[in-house]
Order: structure tokens, then sequence, then C-alpha cells
DNA sequence: AAGTGGTCTAGACCACGGG
DNA sequence: CCGTGGTCTAGACCACTTT
């Protein structure tokens, strides 16, 4: 009750339970949790209906609700590179290449929505996971949301800072591709020029379907993988 | 009414409402909706939300829903080789490299959940686009799901195939990631030994959480990318 | 203040799966 | 057959955005 919905408190409270369990164990029926919770049993499957979406839980129809057996990973979801990195159990760090406003020009400022001649901050950053070179990164942010931001320290995560001036991105479009490393990205991600590596391209977008980041990450292949869950049919 | 569920034909109807509409347009309001269809309200939502999560619309409490601006892609579903290149305007075709039943072994046999002694259907294709190769497919699948399957042309889609054997994945598991073509797989991709290639493997599970399918893409760097959307919050 | 989407309820019937 | 999840209804209140 104290922070969200009851279905948000029921999701999280159900998630707890199903952690020990073993893969294919059947839960309770949305009708047993709805008495036992004492929530409508609608509410029972919007809560549900996060698990399965999380990859935690899988419904048959006629049958029940199980328990996923997720040897993988939980459905893709975005996230920034600190909170990648954490979540695989490595210390996040950064150094900065390069950081300053530049104009937008035709490719950035047709993906931010912006003029050619508005103002984007360009960040160039090392990223490195426990004092490993993992990631060469480039953000574009529209000056005008960011003000002040060339002054801070910006070697820690980029998204919280934005969080801090209210810019949240809730979805993203990515594409990946597969490169070989040039001489200089090469050289300051410590492998041999021709290396492979991880192109992946996102376009961050606010609650509103608003640009707000336009980040190029460049991963090392020998140190990073995409592990992510995907479906026939989006669920519903 | 005629197919599916009310929610399904009414997203449909949307769908196809919107498509002409610019980015951004606001739709009817739900309870709008619901009246004009002869709906309940959480029908009309039930709709919606299965075209929020295809990333038709996006929607803003106390505002509305809205056409979404998407430029790059529709949220990341699984499909098959087949379908992805018709997707793309290409003509998918195939050439058989190696057909055969082997033992699963350890690393198969773990993934499938099969003993290493159980035999597995080993399929090695060439995936073509227009002729031109695109994608060297290797695909494991348990021999006792697909008797006779070795007796068939396999050069059209496999999913067609598995579909007509009541066997159809639901959901995957993907790991992606950037490496360097070696000779042999240089060879058939018509590449260089040593161009970069885009490694995609994958673990089909079906509505039980089964694992049926098996399969590593390596995809030419040069003739393929990877589109798709995430979101922060997994859709409730 | 008015209108929007977000949450929640209590009830009903349907389609499917298993004994 | 019975129990499961899937669909659907009619109504209510809340949180939020806009005017």
């Amino acid at each position: 009750m104290f922070p969200g919905s009851k279905h948000e408190w029921l999701g999280a409270e159900l998630r707890k339970q199903i952690e020990p369990l073993d893969a294919h164990t059947p839960l309770s029926t949305e009708r047993e949790l709805a008495v036992r919770y004492q929530v409508s049993r609608a509410t029972v499957r919007t809560a549900l209906r996060g698990l399965e979406a999380a990859g935690i839980v899988y419904r048959v129809q006629g049958a029940g609700t199980f328990v996923s057996d997720s040897t993988v990973s939980k459905t893709l979801t975005l996230t920034s590179f600190s909170e990648d990195m954490r979540r695989r159990a490595s210390r996040p760090d950064s150094r900065v290449v390069v950081a300053g406003e530049v104009p937008a020009g035709s490719v950035i400022g047709g993906e931010l929505r912006l003029s050619v001649d508005d103002p984007v901050v360009r960040l160039v950053r090392l990223r490195l996971a426990d004092d490993e070179p993992m990631c060469l990164e480039t953000s574009y942010l529209p000056a005008v949301l960011v003000p002040g931001l060339l002054g801070e320290d910006l070697s820690s995560s980029l998204y919280e800072k934005l969080d801090t001036l209210g810019i949240r991105p809730v979805r993203a479009e990515q594409v990946v591709t597969a490169v070989t490393t040039e001489d200089t990205e090469a050289g300051l991600l410590v492998v041999p020029p021709g290396a492979p590596a991880l192109r992946v391209q996102r376009i961050g977008l606010d609650h509103r379907d608003q640009p707000v980041e336009r980040t190029t990450s460049l991963y090392r292949a020998d140190r990073y993988d995409l592990k992510f869950g995907v479906r026939r049919e989006p669920l519903i």
C-alpha cells in the first residue's frame, strides 16, 4: 500500500515467493490468490501479467500459472551501461574522452528531432568494467534539456544525472550491428585494430515519445554479449 | 467477431485506421471508443495495450493516447529467417549444407533438456536473400519431436514445417555476439575470412516453456542488422 | 474544473486442459 | 467432467494534464 498500486505490490510479493521455487512449479490459482490477498481477480491478473512480461512465470490456459525456467535472462529492458554492469556483478567506471557542445548537424538533428543548428551536448566516454575497457560510448543530448551538465562529473551514470533533471527515457529504438574496430577505437578499447565489436545505436524516448538521447555504444566482442528474450506475439 | 476475441478485432480495426495518421495524432478517448464500438472500456484498454506493446501508440496519463513515431521498428518479436526476409521485402531461399541425426552431446543436450545420448536432428543451411548469401544457420531439434523431417524438402521455412507438426515456439532466449568469420564459414557466406559477422544463438520454447529448437545464426555484418525496441519497464 | 488514462471491484461466461 | 486461465461487462474512484 505504501509506494504504488496494489498490483505492483502484489507482483513484488509474488516475485519474492517465487524466487526459491523450481522451474515449472505451479503457482496458486488466480482465484485463490485473489481471496488470499483480498483483491479482485483482475488485480491478480494484472500482477501476473507483469511477472509474465518479465519472464518470471508462464501461463497455460486450462492448466495454470507456472514458474519460468529462465536459464538465460529476463526480457530485455532499457538499461544504462552502469546498471547493466552492476547486474553482471562488475564495477562500472568511465573516463571522459571528449565533452562539449556542437551543432546537431543533419544526422543527429534528424534523429533527435532538432534543427541542424540546434546545439547538442556531445559526450564520448570509455566505459570500464572492473577497470578493463569494455565499451566506447558516444552520446548526443539536446543542449536545452541538460543545462549545466558539462560542468558536472561525467564519469558516473548519465541516466542517473538525467533523472535528476527530470529526463527519463522509457523506451528506446536500437539497431545492433557487428563491425571491426578502426585504429583509434581499437587503441582506446585496447584491442588489436580490426578486432570484432558489437555496435549498438540507441535513440532514447521519453513518455511523450520525444527523443532525449542518441547513443552509439561500441562493445568489445570478447567481453560483451547481448542477452534477451523475445516473444512470438507481443503480450496483451 | 469472426476469428478471435473482441479486443483482437478492435486492435486490428484501430491499427488500420491509425496507419495513415501522422505521429503524435491523438486517438479518440477510451470512453469514446467504448461507446462507438459497443464494448466495455476494459476491452478498449486491452486492445490499446496490444497496440502499445507493438509500438504503434503511446499513452500519457491525463492527456490521451497518441500515434507513435516509430522511425526504426516495431517491438522485436520472434520471427523465422523466412518471415524476417519477407518483411524486409527480400526473397528468402536456402541451400541445405548438412542434414542428419546425431547424439545431442552435453552442450546441446543441456540446452534442449535432453540426455547426452538422445538423438537430435542437426541441420546446417545457408540462407539466401535475393540469391545473395546472408546467413549460415545451424539448427538442432529433438529427434522425437520431428519424425520424418529429414525426408522432406528443407529449403523452405522450418518454422512452417514445425507448425504442421504442432510445434510452435512462442518465446525464445537469445544471445547476440559479434565475431569474425572462420575460413569455412567465410567461404559459404562469400566474404573474406575474418570478415565481421553477427552471431545470434537462440533457444526456442513452446507455450509450456519446453525447448523445441536451438539455432545459431551467423549473419553477414555487411548485409544484416538487428533492429528492435526496448522499454524501461515491462508492459503491464 | 474538466477530462484523460490508471486502478480496482464483483460478477459472468467461454475455451481449453486434465483426470 | 471440473477447474484453469481468457474474455467481457458496468460501474466507481484516483492521479494526472490541460484549460
